[in-house]
RNA sequence: CGGGGUAUAGCGCAGUCUGGUAGCGCGCCUGCUUUGGGAGCAGGAUGUCGGGAGUUCAAAUCUCUCUACCCCGACCA
């Protein structure tokens, strides 16, 4: 391929509103380009990179057995009225509109509901069961705030598979098989990646699992253990219940706080460990009852885990300062659990304090020493908090650490959550009519794109992995028109690398000096560039220059293109399991 | 959806406060000279100043309104 006959329209300047590197290096590079807020044009060498990363996907879902197909964009309104979805599927990110004949149709934002559809009406006997199909399509999300470029935008490519079982232990089975097919397809393009215990939020389901690629641009804290395999999303990762403080029970004493009222203020006036504090959050349980949160002042609630408590309004709701004054007679900076007339829920290390500091339950006065089941006693003890970096890992082993990370896959045992209501069955040997167990497993492909670039990238450009690179040899003759052996050396490792079928873009564009060639193949990130000038050919050798290191030698052009034959075989191989 | 901000040439921006009919850098086109780290000179093209309404002799500039986009918060691949 020659640069006089493709486009390259890389920018000098970066577009005012990319914020992070991948999204920054895309549209300097002439990846992409946006069309409306999260939604792009994928440029020619873009779409090399998106068709790479689709086809390591294909390959091993293939190789895990499972089967292509395709399903609409659109979406009819029966199948999501069916599932109950229409109106539930998270507010507004479900795109609606009708057809001339007034009928509701949506954007597919996931195909849970047409896959079960399917099913029900191809699959009728365990016989034909397990099944796993995936399709890689565009899905739409009408998200309320794109942004990032790729990392969230509103149409975007995912790969989504969903497998059909008789029973849950073959389930299982499949879950762990796509959990290992994750894991070699985020090898393969060498990034480094987490698979942690996530929430399994709005789509419902037993177990799940997300892929992270760990990035500081990611917008997701993980958790993992510093010596064991623990690793979770933070919103699930499980905060471990430290031992009760046995001291025995010191008088409870009412201490006068005038004006404190956040846990900041209380410390310092009153010269306390925040560790021996409690706090108080008063929340909507079902039914609009108050219920009262109890967390120890310097941990943080954890929304995801109290929304599952029985009885808390889902999606969690705070009391708002008047309700707080109805109910309690206090602001809410002066709440505490001592002749509090609301259910409490509190936190496992909360309830294993003693002789704690908390609010009186009446404005400008705080309690000390206050001890439970002598003071307070909760209706449940239950993980309600954030963990911190240094809890310790609850499988035992070391501390957690947390990083960031972009969740590029994210796989689920659904059940029966959908096949039930869609009564999608087969029947047994023995000819009952049998629910199917389901799973699914997506994986955002363009958001893939823009992950590898937040690992592979430095001050000048794109680092790409050679398994991704849009293309894997960069040939730059200098003054290609001013000498004849130049021309000819530069077509003739053009044509041989191609022969050997390695992807080399030569860049012939004249009126470019080489300064802005130079510039160009750093950015676009080619990993292999050749420099061919009179000043080596004299000696027989050209320049050879490795895009992540930098490293540059002088090599002979006899078996140069062997060479890299070679050591691109090595590159886009060795990371396949 | 709440809060904040922006909209002027392909990109990055100035001009707006203080109204007088639009400019800079990069890019683009032509020519010449250049050619190992984003070349120089000369010439040239490109704007319904986001849309609409209003105030005014006169609006990029003032007023109202609509729209799009970006940033900060709650969801997801």
């Amino acid at each position: 391929m020659r640069t006089s006959q493709y486009t390259i329209s890389t920018l000098k300047e970066t577009p005012a509103d990319a914020e992070i590197a991948s999204h920054r290096l895309m549209l300097r590079g002439g990846f992409i380009r946006k069309v409306a807020s999260g939604i792009y044009n994928w440029l020619p060498i873009g779409l090399r990179v998106l068709q790479k990363v689709e086809n390591i996907i294909r390959e091993e879902m293939n190789r895990s057995g499972g089967q292509e197909i395709m399903m609409p964009l659109i979406q009819p309104a029966e199948l999501w009225q069916e599932s109950g979805r229409w109106e539930k599927y998270d507010e507004g990110q479900l795109l609606k509109f009708t057809d001339r004949h007034e009928r509701g149709f949506c954007f597919g934002p996931t195909h849970e509901e047409v896959i079960t559809d399917l099913a029900r009406s191809e699959l009728r006997s365990h016989r034909q069961l397990p099944v796993n199909y995936y399709q890689i399509q565009t899905k739409f999300r009408d998200e309320t705030r794109p942004r990032f470029g790729l990392l969230r935008a509103r149409e975007f490519l995912m790969k989504d598979a969903y497998s059909f079982h008789i029973d849950q232990a073959s389930l299982e089975e499949t879950y762990q098989l796509m959990h290992e097919t994750y894991n070699r397809i985020l090898t393969r393009m060498n990034l480094d990646f987490r698979s942690v215990l996530a929430d399994t939020g709005s789509i419902g389901g037993t177990a799940s699992m997300e892929f992270h690629v760990l990035a500081e641009s990611g917008e997701d804290q993980i958790a993992f253990s510093s010596e064991g395999d623990y690793a979770a999303n933070l919103e699930m990762a499980e905060a471990v219940a430290p031992p009760p403080d046995t001291a025995s029970p010191k008088p409870l004493e009412k201490v006068a706080t005038p004006n404190v009222r956040t846990m900041d203020q209380l410390t310092r006036f009153l010269g306390v460990d925040i560790q021996t504090t409690l706090k108080t959050l008063i929340v909507k349980g079902e039914d609009d009852q108050l219920v009262a949160l109890v967390l120890r002042g310097d941990h943080q609630l954890n929304e995801v885990k109290a929304e599952k408590l029985p009885g808390i309004h889902s999606p969690l709701t705070l009391a708002s300062d008047e309700e707080i004054k109805a109910a309690t007679g206090c602001d809410p900076g002066s709440l505490g659990p001592v002749n509090l007339d609301i259910p409490i829920i509190a936190d496992r290390s909360a309830a294993a304090l003693a002789n704690f500091v908390c609010g009186a339950n009446e404005d400008d006065y705080h309690l000390g020493n206050v001890n439970w089941q002598r003071d307070a006693e909760p209706m449940a003890v239950v993980d309600l908090r954030n963990v911190v970096q240094g809890d310790p890992s609850p499988d035992g082993k070391g501390v957690l650490q947390f990083k960031r990370g972009i969740e590029v896959g994210h796989i689920f045992q659904l059940g029966e959550h959908y096949s039930r209501v869609m009564n999608a069955t087969v029947l047994d040997d023995s000819g009952n009519s049998i629910v199917m167990s389901m799973g699914c497993y997506g994986m955002g492909v363009t958001r893939l794109v823009a992950a590898i670039i937040e690992q592979y990238h430095d001050d000048k450009g794109i680092t790409w992995p050679t398994i991704v690179a849009p293309f894997q040899v960069i040939i730059i003759p200098i003054n290609a028109h001013k000498s004849e052996a130049v021309a000819a050396t530069a077509e003739q490792l053009h044509d041989e690398l191609e022969r050997l079928g390695i992807e080399v873009l030569m860049d012939d564009r004249e009126g470019h000096r080489p300064g802005s060639k130079f510039a160009d193949a750093e950015l676009i990130g080619i990993p292999h560039r050749i420099v061919v000038g009179d000043r080596g050919l004299a000696n027989g050798v050209v320049e050879y220059t490795q895009r992540r290191t930098g490293e540059t030698t002088d090599v002979p052009v006899d078996g140069l293109a062997d060479y890299l034959h070679l050591q691109i075989t090595k590159e886009i191989s060795n990371a396949a399991p």
